[in-house]
DNA sequence: TAGCTTTGTCATCGATCGATGACTTACTTG
DNA sequence: CAAGTAAGTCATCGATCGATGACAAAGCTA
């Protein structure tokens, strides 16, 4: 069969495929420019299938960014996690920010969240699963007096770390390698357990 | 004169006024929605303006959000800074993150930009004034071999606290004192110093 | 093969977007 | 006061947005 017959051929009708190549252009069509940037034709042009299907699978755009973003917190790292302080942080670095994902978009979606913080909804998913989910034990962990505020601290400088990498894509940051960031991301948390 | 009288007048026209009311209500609305999801007509809305003067007076909306999120590094903290690295990072962290801006929207224009995160322009001048202005001498004043790198930790640091309180609004963060932040982000920056 | 269900296509709607140009009104200047 | 300029208003354009419903075709089942 040429090449000119492959490409003639009627597509094969599989809702599967339709429906996770439609998640993965959209995730890397948010990633790079936000929900508001992002039109549902766009994403459809992407995944080579008609727009329509993006309602009939998906509901509406707003249901299908939240199942392109939808994250499982793995075990170990979220609640319950059993590790002390600097390695919590270092689990939460390589997996956050230093995340080399399989699926397209490459990005973790907390950071294609930060992309899109323009909208109310967003925001109030990143407080849950930033200070719910991923923050809520290690407070725990670090005891003392404001163990929460310097949890958030340890927050901030990892959130920090990737909107260096994602959004501002610094010279530095952006090109280190893991290990380097995380012995000094280890020295900065280690100064908040004193 | 009552009421409906100093309702009912003619305007007086002030080119001037109009303008900076046109820039605060832009200020505001951007800050709050970002870029794409704000429309001229709500700022002209809230400004009590008609729609068609931001592009008399500003050309384009995108224009208007360039004039709106314009900002000098004051002295003393961009280049040819003098403090001490710990002393530097407490004026920037005062300056951008806890900034009581007497401006309407009460933001400092890099965070807003970060609200704005979908779009390439934007993230072009984030990293402009990020690495360049701010974090320009920063690297000088800290020595040692990777100095750029950690600096931009630094910056990770505080661009991470800065979203924890604007974007994410986290529960400690967001209410806790400069102060007691203070103090744990200077434990934190002498760490990178050694 | 006949009939039904699933999957994909097409035309189009109503709303909203940024932006333009013509027009009206107020203020200044001679 | 008259004329000219500056400031504000109005109608509307073309493009794009998310979303809907009718329709065509493919594939399964009997």
């Amino acid at each position: 069969m040429t090449y000119d017959d492959f490409m003639s051929e009627p597509k094969r009708r599989d809702k599967a495929a339709t429906r996770t190549a439609l998640l993965d252009a959209a995730r890397r069509r948010f990633t790079e420019h936000g929900f508001d940037g992002t039109g549902v034709r766009d994403i459809a042009a992407d995944a080579g299938i008609d727009a329509t299907l993006i309602f009939r699978y998906f509901g509406s755009k707003q249901a299908l960014f939240e199942e392109a973003v939808h994250v499982a917190v793995p075990e170990g790292i979220g609640r319950r996690a059993r590790a002390e302080p600097a390695a919590l942080a270092e689990a939460m670095l390589r997996e956050v920010v230093f995340a080399e994902r399989a699926e397209p978009g490459g990005e973790h979606p907390l950071l294609v969240m930060l992309r899109s913080a323009g909208r109310p909804e967003v925001r109030a998913r990143l407080r849950e699963q930033v200070c719910g989910d991923y923050l809520a034990d290690f407070a725990e962990r670090l005891g003392g007096d404001d163990a929460e505020l310097r949890a958030e601290l340890v927050g901030a400088l990892l959130i920090g770390i990737g909107v260096m990498r994602s959004v501002i894509d610094s010279p530095e940051l952006s090109r280190v390698s893991f290990e380097q960031t995380r012995e000094l991301v280890a020295a900065m948390v280690t100064a908040l357990e004193g």
